[in-house]
DNA sequence: CATGAATGAGGTTTCATTCAT
DNA sequence: AATGAATGAAACCTCATTCAT
């Protein structure tokens, strides 16, 4: 019956926080954000409905943080591609990897797409994923400055996004969308 | 003292549909379809929020007749563009088209990207676009197949998914995205 | 194209009227009154919903209308079994006929009973029934005073109720409900 | 700063259920259940709207609620007279309770007399009291069998027609109606 | 940090009735 | 007498958030 050591304390807040944010995020990708209820995350994640605001201040605050989640266990992965130049193997091992990324994490991809295009969250969405993208967009146009390029910026772009549309199509139709065989075709375009 | 009569009561119909259809497609667009209210359409289009119910008889449908709304001018634009074979002019033409339409009718493009990955009225947006988006993948499977790919299908896969994702980055970005210039080399790619 | 007569033109008038009244009478009978909206009754009835209001000048009135035309069939069937005394035949009689009526207009009896207990229409039914039961109860209080009945007033109260209850048993069992046996059981216990 | 223990908040909740039901059966049953809204009821009840669902998820679920209710008020009352055959006495004494339970909660009453001939509940209705009216019925053709009746299931259909149509009389003339007189011969006439 | 009862604004929808013609 | 477009109040219900404990 003695107190909670400190450790002990952020243990189960640090757990308590990793049920809330998946929760969150199964059921913002699966209903959508406006048609999840805070009610619904509270219940999946196995807390009250009151304690959820001592963990995350509001439900915008949650989907940043569903949001902010996903970003670092992408960063983790991600960390070595800094920002070197990128051979060739490298690139198609970048966009090979970045499609593993999404069959890995599924979930957290149909979120973001369903949120891309959602002016409501927007302003969220943008400060949470342009540096990000910006990172991503600013190795691809190196790359193809260093092969020589004219316009190596248009061409990072039009790459970044068939990689938005080939997410998108693979994300909605599921396995009937030949994966493997579109990739191979985007590296052999852009290589 | 006389009722009005059947064209009088016509035209005010089609006026009105017409005016709420607008509405409807604007703040869907701008604000989603969770996020308008059916007061507020009723207020953009000069309607009681009573009357609106006499021409749709719920939200999802003045959706679903916005979404026909919009399909019915596309379809005026592109009658010509039948199962026809195409020759590589022809290929160039459709795709540059196909950006044209984006083009002059914005907000309804940005409606239609925000429903893509939306859980909650995917079925209807199955039914609506699914006929069209076949059609065309099938024009484009044709051409590549008369090219002598021996996957016409992935690649008209992946050119629809491109198309998709470029879209998407315009209608993002806006003028800060170089759309000509992604075009023109989206037709070197894939020509 | 003369103008119509004013005969004419009454009977068109009647004519419509009878048609609202079956229409509402079916109506209320199987929804309900305010199960039943003005639109559908003028949706059966053939009329427009404006129209309506130039026969019935509010769907209460209506409702009062419905009532008192079934009254008026009834009173036209009945006019006979005036206030005399009864013998023992025409009472038996009297509610054998009570039967017949009510099997040979169940949706306005079914109607009647629906909102006998109703009290938002509580008025409006006792003004238009309460004459036509009193007067039924006062032959049957008649007939049992002359039988040597020392409360003929309770018995004559007791066979009312009754007759209601077995009414209502009917309407709301169908054929199930032996009727038959039941009432030669009523004559029994009460002759 | 603990939170309410249990035991509390199953006292709240039992509480706040019963003031919702029996503000809910006092409306209902003077206005009907279509002519209750929830506000009114919420308002009766001393709670906000929103609170009314978090005890009863629909108005339909409330009605529901407080026929149960009702029904279990009754059950506690009857539970003696299971399915025994009846004495002479127990019958007259099975009556007479019949009417004191009724004596002593018209609303209730009043409400189950309100739904009786009432179709957009119907399907509820029976649910709820057909098992309950049934066992009532199997009882009398008992009496009624045993006491060499021929037709001891109409007897008893007959038996319970009288009942239902004597309360509602009595429900709806107050104390104009001689019920005490009227159970006599009730008794007198099946005994 | 934890609970769940409570609030109240706002959402979609229905409907009796009026009105211009 | 006839039409149906239009109104607006009111109904049911949901939900993010707060609060007492």
């Amino acid at each position: 019956m003695s107190p909670r050591t400190d450790k002990q304390n952020k243990d189960i807040r640090q757990k308590m926080e990793l049920q809330i944010l998946n929760a969150a995020l199964d059921l913002f990708a699966s209903d959508g954000f406006e048609g999840t209820s805070m009610q619904s995350i509270a219940k999946e994640a196995g807390v009250s409905k009151g304690n959820l605001y001592n963990y995350f201040e509001s439900k915008q605050e949650l989907l940043k943080g569903v949001l902010l989640h996903g970003l670092d266990q992408l960063s983790e992965v991600m960390e070595a591609s800094s920002l070197e130049l990128l051979t060739e193997e490298a690139f198609e091992g970048a966009i090979r990897v970045n499609f593993e990324l999404i069959r890995s994490n599924k979930v957290f991809w149909k979120l973001y797409y369903n949120l891309f295009a959602q002016p409501k969250v927007q302003v969220l969405f943008s400060e949470i994923f342009n540096p990000f993208l910006e990172q991503y967009l600013e190795i691809f146009e190196l790359y193809f400055e260093n092969k020589g390029d004219k316009n190596p910026k248009t061409t990072a772009l039009l790459l970044g996004s068939t990689l938005d549309g080939v997410s998108l199509g693979f994300l909605m139709m599921g396995d009937a969308y030949p994966l493997d065989d579109i990739v191979d075709q985007i590296i052999m375009k852009f290589k």
